[in-house]
DNA sequence: GGACCTCGAGGTCC
DNA sequence: CTCGAGGTCC
């Protein structure tokens, strides 16, 4: 097909042709490189680069920073296409040992209401050490695949996956809508004969199969996939159109049916000693397995019951991961460096002579604050037996949760003569301010505020980070940069960086890797900045204790910047406007004075207020309420409830937006009273709030 | 006491 | 991106 002439096209689609032309030069960079089987002709690359630069001269702002005309410093960027799943992808909450999942069982039947003896079976199943992966079905046929990626929102790998052998393209039996989850992974044969091969090449090996196999699903080229003998399991599923089975065990035993792989090791467990009787059975067989594993997942079978357990904000209720003891190595303490973050905590890391643990060389490891060091934890009881870390000391480390270096123990017996107790530095590092630890606090905290330099670059990175101000061309390297260069101080100078380069653009210009192209699309992207919500501004201020979550709430609450800045002038702890910022669910007094004092400190403010100057802020809204009965609404339960336990009510409630309460008040909107409900009920009547029983509150939420 | 959030950390890959 | 400690809220 022809395309459009360059001049002929808009604006719209001259931006979706120089993606499309990003991803195929890219492609064939890649092909061309990697390969050495070219996947176009030398002329048909040059036709498309060509008409890449075409399009680029006649629209000089749509040039990407990646585009494929610059040679130099243009990094791989958006190779894959976003997919945002129809259900979330959870992660797994983890257990150590036998008593922790114990207690897993425990806190599943309290929230089920379930008698200690009543039956509550399981299915046990290898956690196996990859990558996880939703397929979508529609009508048996593969649509889309997509990594997990922040559990909402993953990469589009679908070309990819459709070359692993494990995955059919097409089932048959399910649902119309069938969304399978599962682990990709490489066997430990295939991975040996992968690094082989790629030695051979003179290409660079891997540092274990899980890496191997996520660098392999992440080629852009699904030919080079295609060469990498991955496999896939399937466990899960997300987006169903009609239920399939009533079991966990059930859904496996389809699952194969389906065509896919299931583990092998999978196994129905009538109580939780069955559960821990096949753990250790399958910990006997981890290596020789073939594949690596780290644990065990643990899932309640009835569905029914999983549906009523339901989700935590990142894990679900009724499953969790058993993880097996993590690898332990020993090896030498060479110097212990402390690190300055944005709330000017000190942090002690330990630097170690390289050493490889579970498969992969650490040369780092944290020790978290000075009693970590001193051999104490932060109740003050002993840790380590009470042996202090010292510098020149053989300590032995692992990997937390398989990822976070960390220091388990001392050799003592090998101290070296002289070696001396750690002493903490009380004076920053990096700016020379007393660094102070408050009563009943882990850490040490720099004084120096905005004059400590590393505070500062800290405070800046954390403002053009992915979820506050996320400036492209603008990330942590180039911000230490500028500050390095005294271009960007505070966060107000990043808006006036044009204007104060405007003219004598050179400098920026003459710098390695910013050509006149880059400088422009920086200073755009700066502009498009300039309007930013109000959540992501507060998130953006980096003020302790004020995350992600605590903007986005302040920000519901007080709708616009002068209504969140005047409530900060006026606020006095006691007086009303203090109340009402406490009234918000989720701020209490630690967060309201961190907020408070920040907001008051005199050179803080004035810092926010050159920034603000710069800014098109723009309200947030009040939150959708309307596609829930029982949004906004405060309600009380009381009673014998029957279909459910007081914690799944409450949780149920929550989710659809209501507030619940402990004791009826002029401020309750519903009593929901159950059989032997005594004052509460007597309280309501006289108030005149409205009151239902269990049954009326399942049918008002549409729950059966 | 449990759930959740913030914060800070290191490692790997594209 | 992952995890875990520490801290906070309910």
């Amino acid at each position: 097909m022809r395309e459009p002439n360059v001049e002929a096209l808009t604006e719209e689609q001259a931006k979706a042709e120089l993606a499309e032309l990003a991803v195929k030069l890219e492609r064939a960079d890649l092909a061309y490189h990697q390969d050495d089987a070219p996947e176009i002709s030398d002329a048909e690359y040059d036709r498309l680069k060509q008409r890449n630069a075409a399009i680029e001269d006649r629209f000089p702002a749509l040039k990407r920073l990646d585009s494929p005309s610059d040679q130099v410093g243009a990094p791989v960027a958006e190779g894959f296409g976003k997919i945002t799943h129809a259900r979330r992808m959870m992660s797994l909450g983890n257990a150590f040992d036998d008593n922790d999942i114990r207690d897993f069982d425990r806190s599943i039947r309290k929230y089920l209401g379930l008698p200690d003896d009543a039956a509550l079976s399981y299915v046990a199943e290898p956690k196996i050490d990859g990558l996880s992966l939703s397929l979508r079905y529609e009508d048996g046929r593969l649509i889309h695949a997509a990594t997990r990626g922040d559990g909402t929102v993953g990469e589009n790998v679908t070309a990819n996956a459709r070359t692993i052998n494990d995955i059919p393209i097409e089932i048959s039996g399910a649902p119309a809508i069938f969304e399978v989850r599962g682990e990709v992974y490489m066997s430990h044969e295939d991975f040996a004969a992968l690094n082989e091969r790629q030695e051979a090449s003179g290409q660079k090996t891997f540092a274990n199969p899980r890496n191997a196999a996520a660098g392999s699903l992440r080629q852009l080229d699904s030919s080079i996939t295609a060469s990498r003998p991955l496999r896939f399991f399937a466990y899960s599923w997300g987006e169903i159109s009609n239920s399939f089975a009533d079991t966990q065990d059930g859904a496996i035993r389809a699952l194969e049916a389906f065509g896919f792989s299931v583990n092998p090791l999978a196994l129905h467990c009538a109580t939780v000693e069955d559960l821990l009787t096949h753990y250790h059975k399958i910990e006997e067989q981890r290596a020789s397995l073939g594949y690596d594993i780290d644990g065990v997942v643990y899932k309640v079978d009835d569905l029914a019951l999983q549906e009523r357990l339901g989700f935590r904000s990142t894990t679900p209720r009724w499953a969790i991961a058993h993880k097996f003891p993590a690898e332990l190595a020993w090896t030498q303490l060479e110097a212990i460096d402390i690190q300055v973050g944005r709330t000017g905590a000190l942090s002690p890391i330990a630097r170690l002579t390289p050493i490889t643990v579970g498969g992969v060389v650490v040369s780092n490891a944290t020790l978290h604050n000075e009693d970590y060091i001193a051999g104490r934890d932060s109740k003050g009881e002993t840790i380590r037996d009470g042996k202090d870390i010292r510098v020149g000391d053989w300590v032995q480390v692992y990997r937390a949760g398989d990822v976070i270096p960390k220091v388990a123990d001392v050799d003592l017996s090998r101290r070296p003569e002289g070696a001396v107790p750690y002493t903490f530095p009380e004076v920053c590092p990096e700016c020379g301010s007393e660094a102070i630890r408050e009563e009943g606090d882990a850490v040490r905290r720099c004084s120096g505020g905005l004059i400590c330099p590393a505070q500062a670059v800290e405070k800046l990175k954390h403002f053009v980070s992915r979820a506050a101000f996320d400036i492209e061309g603008l990330g942590a390297k180039q911000v230490e940069q500028f500050y390095r260069d005294g271009w960007i101080r505070e966060p107000a100078d990043i808006f006036t960086l044009r204007d104060r380069f405007g003219s004598g653009m050179q400098q920026l210009k003459n710098r390695e890797g910013w050509g006149e192209k880059s400088a422009d699309n920086l200073f755009d992207a700066i502009d498009r900045a300039r309007s930013v919500d109000l959540d992501k501004l507060i998130f953006a201020l980096g003020i302790r204790h004020v995350g992600e979550s605590a903007s986005s709430l302040l920000a519901r609450h007080y709708g616009d910047w002068s209504g969140f800045e005047t409530a900060m002038d006026a606020v006095e702890e006691g007086n009303a406007v203090w109340d009402d910022l406490l009234s918000i669910d989720g701020v209490g007094a630690v967060m309201a004075t961190s907020l408070v004092t920040t907001m008051q400190q005199e050179a803080e403010r004035a810092s926010i207020d050159r920034l603000i100057e710069r800014l098109d802020v723009q309200d947030v809204a009040a939150p959708d309420t309307a596609d829930s009965p029982v949004a906004g609404k405060t309600v009380v339960f009381t009673g014998t409830l029957e279909k459910m336990t007081r914690a799944e009510a409450k949780a149920r409630a929550e989710a659809l937006g209501a507030k619940v309460s402990g004791s009826v008040s002029a401020k309750t909107d519903l009593l929901v009273a159950g059989p032997g409900a005594g004052s509460k009920a007597k309280k309501a009547a006289e108030l005149g709030v409205e009151t239902m029983d269990e049954d009326a509150w399942l049918a008002l939420i549409g729950a059966t």
